[in-house]
DNA sequence: TATGAATGAGAGTTCATTCAT
DNA sequence: AATGAATGAACTCTCATTCAT
């Protein structure tokens, strides 16, 4: 009985349709697909079926390449947190803007009316509830946070030491200026919203112009 | 055990708990053990039968007073965020002291690590996720929020006009003040917080000495 | 606490709105409010407390008065079968007319678009499953049509004594026309019925003009 | 178990009856083990539970299959509809016979004491109560109704047409024969019966000698 | 006699996971 | 590597019935 199904199989003929894919490759193709899907219904509200049908791959496939669904929303919130903060890295380690439009353009970009930065708040506010409740999602804030706080700071005290701008404390200053995003993300992202995306980025713009004293 | 119960201890208490009620009451009391486990399990995570067991009734108790379970989570949201922003219009009211006073102690009061105040930040973070995805509670946020700055922004105004502080815009700090509470609750109530409730109040009044120009 | 609940009840001024009955008045307002409830659901899709609401009172009433939901639905059917051929054998016993405009005017009288004649149909639809599968339903239906056959019978042996109308064999043609009679209901009463109810009634009434050699 | 199931006995049909299967076989296998219990049990009377242990599987797989229990109970009305009439229809399509042979025989198999012939009739008789209240129910009855009576004038036209035998009014009879078959299958199919299957069967095939005039 | 809160077994359905193919 | 049928525990919700009042 074994022997029938190896027997029957090696079909060359679709393996160009459906490909075959190394677990890494697949892995990503899945995670990437998840994404949009957990924006949409939530990081725990997402099936199994939802994410295979998404793939264009049946569920087996998906429990075939991950231990278990926990691991693909676990690894699609490492994935979204991994690209939400890298960007403010490389602009702070490559730009030759000055330091003031440096900040100022990637703060800016954290609230947009696209699909990306929507979907990307929508998985945030969910990973927010796990962190309360689970160590392993809180750790992992944690140190997203820290970098976070880290870039900023680094950035205000390379501004303040070019004179660009004065702060006298710019950790203090990093942590107000991260938590009034998050804070003004869970209003402008909300359903029947009462502050535009427009104006929470403008509210976060004059607390930065404010507390650095430009303008 | 049934005979503990027969027996002449503390029956007064038990008899009372397992009483009838009509539904008004028993709704109230589904509702306050709702709001711990919700507090602990996460607002979608909790089941008829964990509110029911909690209440010391049956799952069809809860079921015959409420339409579902849905209803259930709803009540408990509206009672959390009612109970949340009361004491802030009250404070406002009532109070004899000064502006700057009710209010530096009304935003003390946000920060605390008793079981209360935990709870109350778990079920609001639930909630934000909620809010972003259902319009139902996206538009019972936004009044909320809406009701929010609206009592800070007259606690603000008044302090201005009683010459305790200034402040050139006062709904703009009071939307800013919002935010950075909400930014600071996330940080200071997650599992493996990098920075403490006693911090994330410190952190706040500052922010409002700062906005205001106390001290 | 017995005698506290004694205590706080005689107060005569409800008394009139809802009334308190004997069981055996209570039981028969209960049976005709349930009538309709199940001809319009169904006799197997009625609950205690659809009925209960129909009759204004609280479903502990209907228990209280009733062993049991069957008991009540049995009553129903019991009620309706009473009613149904009674007037048969009523105007087979008192009225003047010639055997055949008794017959002709009884027979038309089984259908019609009125609802009472609907709700008797729709009643008796689920009677007949009933009765396919239990021995009480069945022997009662047993009875019941056996009446029917012979009350038939018996105005035609009349008729055809009376010289108004010849018959081979009154019984078969009672069983006849009791089964056509059932037949066209099944098809005027359904939903999106191909025959109305007047074609069946004049489907029927051809049928005994036929088959009696009336015209 | 395992020793049993791993041992050389039985295997191939007890394999056979828990393979796994697509979805329209193991649809076809549901279909066939829901219409024997529907018979027995009553068409709104059989749980999903009754259906899977009726097939040897899990709750789960009937509706893997299916989308909901409704669909299981409209697909066996639909299963047992069509092979009820296909053979009349088939019978006037094909067979040599003279017509009136073609109509008695086939007239005397809708009446039989065999469980396939019972079967069909419980389930008939559900149909009808659900024909009643649905417009899905109705409508599908009547356009089976609709092509039975098309199939018997067919015949019926002919039969005259060959001098076999005449009739007046065919469609007038054959639906005066169909509501006949059906208001004598109350009787007969009926528990506690006052008029046996084959007493109800000779009564069907007088009926129709008489109307046509064969002997 | 009447109430209606409370019960809890049992219903349909969902869904992560398993595993033969 | 991929499939998708099968599983069965667990969920919400229903509802006849009970019983304190």
């Amino acid at each position: 009985m074994t022997d029938i199904k190896q027997a029957g199989r090696p079909r060359a003929k679709s393996e160009d349709e459906r490909r075959r894919h190394p677990t890494e490759v697949r892995r990503r193709l899945v995670i990437e697909s998840a994404r949009d899907l957990i924006a949409d219904k939530g990081l725990f509200n997402v099936q199994i079926r939802d994410i295979s049908r998404a793939c264009g791959v049946s569920p087996g496939t998906i429990t075939y390449h991950f231990r278990s669904l926990d691991e693909v929303l676990w690894e699609v919130v490492k994935a979204e947190t991994a690209e939400f903060y890298v960007p403010l890295r490389e602009a702070v380690a490559s730009s030759q803007a000055k330091k003031s439009t440096q900040l100022l353009s990637f703060l800016s970009g954290l609230f947009g009316s696209d699909a990306d930065t929507r979907r990307h708040w929508m998985i945030w506010l969910d990973f927010w509830s796990a962190a309360a409740r689970e160590d392993s999602y809180g750790e992992w804030m944690g140190s997203h946070y820290e970098a976070w706080w880290d870039a900023l700071t680094g950035i205000i005290e390379q501004g303040v030491a070019d004179g660009e701008f004065t702060c006298e404390d710019p950790r203090y200053f990093a942590v107000s200026t991260s938590s009034i995003v998050d804070g003004l993300a869970i209003q402008c992202y909300s359903r029947q919203a009462r502050i535009t995306v427009a104006e929470a980025q403008e509210h976060l713009l004059r607390h930065v112009r404010d507390g650095l004293g430009l303008n």
